[in-house]
RNA sequence: CGCGGGGUGGAGCAGUUGGUAGCUCGUCGGGCUCAUAACCCGAAGGUCACAGGUUCGAGUCCUGUCCCCGCCA
């Protein structure tokens, strides 16, 4: 076993509040490997932080007319608190907007600058000729070259998600000025990966304990080749290029992001009162370091990051890089765009972290996408957290009040049955052990659950309501050993459950500095008084459960899930050529009197101006209609309405909410539609 | 052939180096009453997507086919 570990998690972005996706993905694994060490009584840091930079909060800024600085102290300050109250123990939280961040970042770039490393190239790229700038690829607007949407981006459009360069683009646009943005040459540095490749392939080889799915992203990496990076950008907002003649050029965002976990040591160093202490972890050999992240960070983490530790020389490289896969939501896909998320602050306003903790553990994306769906989280909470570990608890401890006075009583000539029972305590603890220590979280707490299961079967099956009349002795074996097991389920559960285990402990008696090593099967000596039983996991209502379904389906209702009109049965092309298409313009529209859905359209149909009354003046008024182009049924049979004639009907679409917008037809007036 | 993940009893998942298919929930039946209408026991239910192949033996290896999902964490 190592000296020390050093925990990192994947630094969020500060561009937005936290979600489900994020704590299942990074945070809430490493939390619990991190509180299942410490209470090992292992030396381990966890280290985390805020990602500061890069274009997306430029843009953020821009939109709301606040600087970069603003728009990450805003989001900084919220993602802090939301993961204390998570529960989510960060030894310390740092920002990649703080001083020694930048210096750390800007000493990196140096010495791998002065060590030769970097490949100084230049390029041509779109500027703004208005805006006197560069332009980020997310700052290029113009029309996808794969399904015309005209307003895919630079980098990726988001219709149809095909991943772009903004030299792929139609009629390219600068985002800032609406300018079109001219090529211009401009110089960057670049990480030679390539020239890196047989260093990174002879230390993944090493690798054989990852898991799967990430030595298979990796590899895939690996045997496509890998090539020149670059790590500077023309930005104004980030790390400044340390070097005299790179004014207006940053740190691209994936180098400096991962030194952030560096920069974030060195300042819990600091606040430890020992400067120096980060190097321990950071460069002494018998250190381990272990990043957990998203499986999207994969080749940041494994391929990048090391190479430029490697690069820079004297730094432990990664030990292990326990990727997870992603997290779906009631079957679908995360979209915080579509708002089809769960919202850790918002969570928080409804029920306590552990039940979150607790139900997400149990369906991390270890080994694939899993799903999150808040019936099963009721189902975690009230089957497992409240019927079989709560009313263990609680059955034990109302026992013990009842019928001993709250002292838990004498045990004396234990039977097999007891002594198998105790032994269990023993057995679960090295088997969860083993799992946590393999990066098994989902099995860990199963196997911990199980622990508790076995406490109501021996309940159940030794009867003490019983036995406290038939055998006095055996009913007060029967709840001391229950009182064993419920003191062991209070540190073993602690990982997992920290708020609710806390309490429990106090009820108990049992100190909260127990380590794991000192659960075993006498914690709580004969005599000792326990507090007034408590119900630990009160029940979900199904009123509340409805009511998350109810309000993530709220913002998604229109977009997905209002049915589509029925298909009306299939008709002949007979049936079809019977009807007369064709192109007209609105010359001009008038409300109709005593009517508030009909409007009165005067259409030119080129050989003849005749009127149409059409039903929808809830969506159009009369001078949005005039000058359009419209296609008409031009030989439905005339019709009044409200005392006015009607020749032929104008066709719209209707969206799933119903809203109307105009068929459109570039024909001249009287073409024919077909 | 862009990259990646997956198809196992009603649902959600395990299945390590190939050797009688397991778990939780649900369903049905029974027991118990200390307990948050909780707990315990038993039963039913699967040709492991499909087709070939290797093998004494394949959910587990090989080949091919079909289908689903993700690529703003």
């Amino acid at each position: 076993m190592s000296k020390r570990t050093l925990v990192t998690s994947a630094l969020p972005y500060a561009n937005g509040p936290l979600h489900l996706g994020h704590l299942a993905g990074a945070y809430l694994p490493a939390d619990l490997y991190v509180r299942y060490k410490r209470l090992r009584g292992e030396d381990i840091v966890f280290i985390c932080g805020s990602d500061e930079h890069g274009v997306p909060i430029t843009i953020a800024a821009d939109k709301a007319g606040v600087s970069p600085q603003d728009i990450v102290d805003r989001n900084h300050a919220h993602i802090k608190e939301t993961f204390v109250k998570m529960g989510i123990s960060f030894d310390y939280y740092g920002r990649t907007s703080s001083k020694t961040h930048h210096e750390t970042s800007q000493d990196f770039f140096t010495v791998m600058h002065d060590k030769g490393i970097f490949k100084r190239k230049t390029e041509k790229q779109f500027y703004d000729p208005a805006a006197g700038k560069f332009l980020a690829d997310r700052y290029i607007k113009g029309t996808c070259p794969v399904c015309g949407h005209p307003e895919a981006y630079g980098d990726q459009c988001e219709k149809c998600g095909s991943s772009l360069s903004p030299s792929e683009l139609k009629d390219p646009k600068s985002a800032l000025t609406g300018a079109t943005p001219e090529l211009r040459d401009t110089e960057h540095w670049y990480i030679p990966l390539g020239d890196l490749q047989p260093k990174l392939d002879a230390w993944i080889a090493t690798k054989k304990d990852w898991k799967p799915n990430v030595l298979g992203q990796v590899n895939s990496w690996l045997n496509a080749g890998l090539g020149d990076r670059a790590v500077t950008r023309d930005l104004n907002w980030g790390v400044k290029v340390p070097l005299p003649d790179a004014d207006e050029k940053v740190l691209y965002v994936w180098f400096d992001a991962p030194i952030g976990y560096i920069s974030a040591t060195k300042e819990w160093a600091v606040e430890q009162g020992k400067p120096d202490l980060w190097k321990s972890y950071w460069r002494d050999e018998d250190s381990d370091l272990i990043h957990f992240i998203g499986k999207d960070n994969i080749v940041f983490h494994c391929l990048m990051f090391p190479a430029m530790l490697m690069s820079y020389g004297g730094f432990v490289l990664p030990k292990n890089v326990p990727a997870n896969e992603f997290l779906n939501l009631e079957g679908q896909k995360l979209s915080t765009s579509r708002n089809w998320a769960v919202w850790i602050h918002e969570y928080l306003n409804e029920f306590p972290a552990d039940w979150l903790r607790y139900a997400l553990a149990t369906t991390l994306p270890e080994t694939k996408d899993s799903d999150f769906s808040w019936n099963e989280f009721q189902n975690r909470v009230n089957g497992e957290l409240a019927d079989i570990l709560g009313n263990f608890i609680f059955r034990t401890t109302s026992f013990t009040q009842r019928f001993f006075n709250g002292v838990v009583p004498e045990a004396k000539d234990l039977s097999a049955t007891d002594l198998d029972m105790l032994k269990q305590i023993e057995q679960h603890k090295v088997k969860i052990a083993a799992l946590y220590e393999s990066f098994s979280f989902r099995e860990a707490v199963s196997a911990t659950m199980s622990l508790a299961r076995l406490g109501n079967k021996y309940f159940t099956d030794s009867e003490p309501w019983k036995t406290r009349n038939s055998n006095p002795q055996a009913c007060a074996n029967s709840i001391y050993i229950s009182m064993q097991l419920s003191a062991a389920l209070s540190v073993l559960f602690d990982p997992i459950l920290p708020f609710t285990m806390k309490i429990l402990r106090g009820n108990l008696g049992i100190s909260d500095t127990t380590t794991w090593d000192e659960v075993n099967d006498h914690m709580i000596s004969s005599g000792s008084a326990i507090s007034a039983e408590a119900i630990l996991f009160p029940k979900v209502e199904d009123a509340l459960i409805q009511a998350q379904l109810d309000k993530l389906h709220a913002t998604d209702a229109v977009s997905t899930e209002a049915p589509y009109a029925e298909r009306k049965a299939d008709i002949v092309y007979d049936d079809f050529a019977k009807m007369d298409l064709r192109t007209g313009t609105v010359l001009s529209a008038a409300p109709v009197p005593k009517s508030d859905k009909l409007l009165c359209l005067q259409v030119d149909m080129g050989y003849e101006t005749r009127q149409i009354l059409s039903g929808i003046a809830k969506f159009f008024t009369a001078e949005e209609m005039v000058g359009k182009k419209v296609v008409v049924v031009a030989n439905l049979k005339p019709r009044k309405m409200l005392g006015l004639e009607s020749n032929g009907m104008i066709l719209f679409a209707e969206d799933r909410d119903g809203t109307l917008k105009a068929v459109a037809s570039d024909g001249e007036n009287g073409s024919t539609v077909a």
